[in-house]
This record gives C-alpha cells, sequence and structure tokens, in this order.
DNA sequence: CTGCATGCAAACCGTTTGCATCCCC
DNA sequence: GGGGATGCAAACGGTTTGCATGCAG
C-alpha cells in the first residue's frame, strides 16, 4: 500500500533543506524555506528547494501542509497534529489537541468516499498580532 | 464587528454566478464556475468572476473555502460545515456530520491564539475514482 | 563513465489589477 | 451625467519544468 522504498540520496541541499525546516516551530511556506537555506548555501537555486520539499514529503521525510492559504507550507514533524493559522499574519503554528481518532469512522459511516485521513485546522489571531490591534489586516 | 451593511447590486452576472454556484452540491474552484456561467453567459469576463465570487464571499451571500489544494473554491452555502476532498481527483463535497462546537473552547485552552473558528477536511478517495481504481494519480 | 542532482531561466497556472467602455440609477 | 460594473488584457506571485552543467558513486 505504501510507496517502495525510494533510495533518495542525502545530497548537501537536502540536508541543510531538513535542517532548516526543523529548526523553526512555525510551518514554513517553500519561498521561506529558501531564504533560510539561502544563508548557507547562497547559490542555492529556488527549484532545487521546491524539487527536494515535494521530493522528501513524497518520502515521508517532512509533511507537506494542505493548510488554508495560497501557498504550500511544510512541516519537518510527520507525526498527525492540529494547526492553527493567524488570519492576520498567516502564520501556521501546531496546536497542542489530541488527535480525534473516532472522526474517520464517523464520516466513513456518511460518506461514499474510502476515508483515509482528517485535518483540523483552527483560525484565530496569533499573540503578536492582538499586540497590534488596530491596524490589523485580515488576509 | 461585522461588516457593515454592503449595498452590493445584484447585477446578471452576479445573479447568475450565484445561481449556478447553487446548482452544484461539489465547490467549484473560480474557473469551474467561470466555466458554468460562460454557457449562459458567453462574453462574461474572467475578472469578473473572481471579482464577485471574492465580493459575494465578503457579504456573506456564498462562502469561500479555504481548503487544501491550490485554488479557492467556492459554496453557496454560508452555514458552517465539514468537507470531503478527493485526493484523486481533487474534487471537495460536504460531509455530513455533526459540527463539534467544543473544539474550539479546548483549543483556546492550549494556544495563546484568540481563536474563532476552525474547519475540519477529510481526505479520501470518492466512489467514481474508487471504480476507476487501477489507473488512480493521486494528487 | 553514467546518472542523478543542481542552478538558472523560461514557462505555467491561478489570481489580481488597470483601463476604457458600458449600463443603470 | 456620474458611479459602479463589466470585458479585456496585461501583470503578478507561486510553482513547475527544460536544459546544460556539475558531482558523486
Amino acid at each position: 500500500m505504501n510507496a517502495p522504498t525510494p533510495m533518495i540520496r542525502l545530497t548537501t541541499q537536502r540536508q541543510i533543506i531538513l535542517e532548516e525546516l526543523s529548526k523553526v516551530k512555525t510551518h514554513p511556506t517553500a519561498s521561506e524555506v529558501y531564504d533560510m537555506v539561502r544563508k548557507r548555501l547562497p547559490r542555492i537555486g529556488l527549484g532545487t528547494v521546491y524539487r527536494n520539499l515535494e521530493l522528501m514529503a513524497e518520502n515521508g521525510m517532512i509533511a507537506k501542509l494542505e493548510v488554508g492559504g495560497t501557498q504550500k507550507r511544510f512541516d519537518a514533524t510527520t507525526e498527525s497534529h492540529y494547526h492553527i493559522r493567524c488570519s492576520c499574519c498567516g502564520k501556521v503554528e501546531d496546536i497542542d489537541i489530541p488527535i480525534i481518532d473516532s472522526l474517520v469512522g464517523t464520516a466513513a459511516k456518511n460518506s461514499s468516499y474510502q476515508i483515509f485521513g482528517h485535518h483540523i485546522e483552527f483560525t484565530g489571531i496569533c499573540s503578536e498580532c492582538q499586540k497590534n490591534e488596530g491596524n490589523i489586516t485580515i488576509q
């Protein structure tokens, strides 16, 4: 059922992308990763970052978050957890509440889909943006 | 707290966009709406469709779904409900399970965010795609 | 030596925007 | 006649892709 073991070479670029991604607790977009990585590898190409994020996600080394907003976001921790997105600055972080395993079962009873996963995303205003009350622009 | 009453004129274009959106139970992307509307208004511009979907969403006439995938999707029913996305064809539909109001409270206790909403998205394979087993390409 | 990985740049796709024209009040 | 709405097309931002070169096995 799972993808065959993939044999992915850990090049310098991949290693550094992985390291930088692991450093942060927010879930950066591809270009945010690009910016972080470029400080250590100034000549790296945007395409390489995209290709490798995609590739590492396919191989389960990292997670690709399909959250709201236009851009894809990436996450070094692959265990399932829920997220919260700041409607003001767009930042995405983890939220520490237990996974509700029963949800998939409940949903399956009410659907013709073959369901294999779920994700909860909360929306709110992060503490920094709360401080800036007044000059808020909701995204 | 809410937006001031908006005074939005119901032009032919807006009316037809709304009608077409109400016809379908899936939640089409802007260009899917464009295609549907163009059958009745062949000269309508893509820009008009985008502008009006956005505008009607701001005014609470329709809902803009910030679901996974790259494209925004729109929904004629504005009451909150959960969605399921087919990993195979990308289609998004409603899933009929009750809203869990307690979730926001639970999340608020575990976060510094001021939380005001949540959304659950299930992933699975829709019944049509299940039939095509074999020539499936997971998105 | 061979093939995968990279850097670079152009292409691509969904969305937004500027502008001249149109239509409704 | 005036202000918003439209059609059209160009611009934009994020992502993907083609290609020549580079590097590791």
